[in-house]
DNA sequence: TATAGACCTTCCACCAACTGGAAGGTCAAG
DNA sequence: CTTGACCTTCCAGTTGGTGGAAGGTCTATA
């Protein structure tokens, strides 16, 4: 199989195939002419990778997570902990980015959004750490 | 002020504020020395990226952001409407986490995390899309 | 057989938003 | 006069790819 037939199986792009075989995550053989020949297993491969990107996994958490795949005496608890771990990033992510929203969302209903400069948006973006706490409403 | 007093003050690394001026957002002026020399008005720019930045703007976001508060004549219509952009981008992201969250934590539930092979964690990524929404619960 | 177009190859540069570190200049205290 | 805390510039690396140029290969059709 070519790297293009593989791009449409697994739907990741061909260029991110590549870049996956030189951080060496895949080791496609070659064919006479230089190109990439995939077969199953690597197909296989490619897919698995494509779907813990897509829960978000770093690229070395799929690299341990790839090898504990292939390792067939391994310990779930290992996949476990990997996988909580990236729980734990997940988790803090929504919290800082619920905790941007709140504070966001609540300056953007305070502001006019009209033609006049005045701005609480800009007036919280100015004030010092100290008095940015005070409640106005 | 030198630049590690400004550090001090904002919060912000002295190699975050080089590079901020590197890319044109602050423009200190210079002792004969040669060091950075900020006024209490840098300072102040300086404070209000920081804090742009801690609620997730972009750098570009922060560039707009920077104008519409130097200009005294400006539409608050503008600053909000940057706002609601980057909410919605907040939006997106925390919908995005929270699916993975929602996928991942019930993985993780199932999988007995000891020391047998057996995992439904590597069993879900290594399913292929059509086989993956079967509840098994 | 020529050629068009769809493949494939490598390599280099770029994105965001910094961060780390090396090599070297400056300044104040003791 | 030296020590140590500053400051300077410049280069490289981070994460996870993406875009594009220059060029080789394969297949179908005229």
């Amino acid at each position: 199989m070519n790297i293009g037939d593989v791009a449409r199986r697994t739907g990741l792009p061909a260029k991110t195939i590549r870049y996956y075989e030189d951080i060496g995550l895949v080791a496609p053989r070659r064919g006479a002419n230089g190109y990439r020949s995939f077969g199953e297993a690597e197909l296989h491969k490619l897919a698995f990778l494509g779907r813990a990107r897509s829960l978000g996994f770093t690229i070395e958490d799929c690299r341990g997570l790839l090898e504990l795949y292939e390792d067939k005496s391994r310990a779930s608890a290992d996949v476990k902990s990997i996988a909580r771990e990236h729980l734990a990033r997940i988790d803090a992510k929504i919290s800082e980015l619920t905790e941007m929203h709140r504070t966001l969302s609540h300056l953007v209903q305070e502001c006019a959004g009209d033609g006049r400069p005045d701005c609480p948006i800009l007036n919280d973006l100015a004030a010092d750490a100290g008095s940015r706490d005070e409640r106005t409403d």
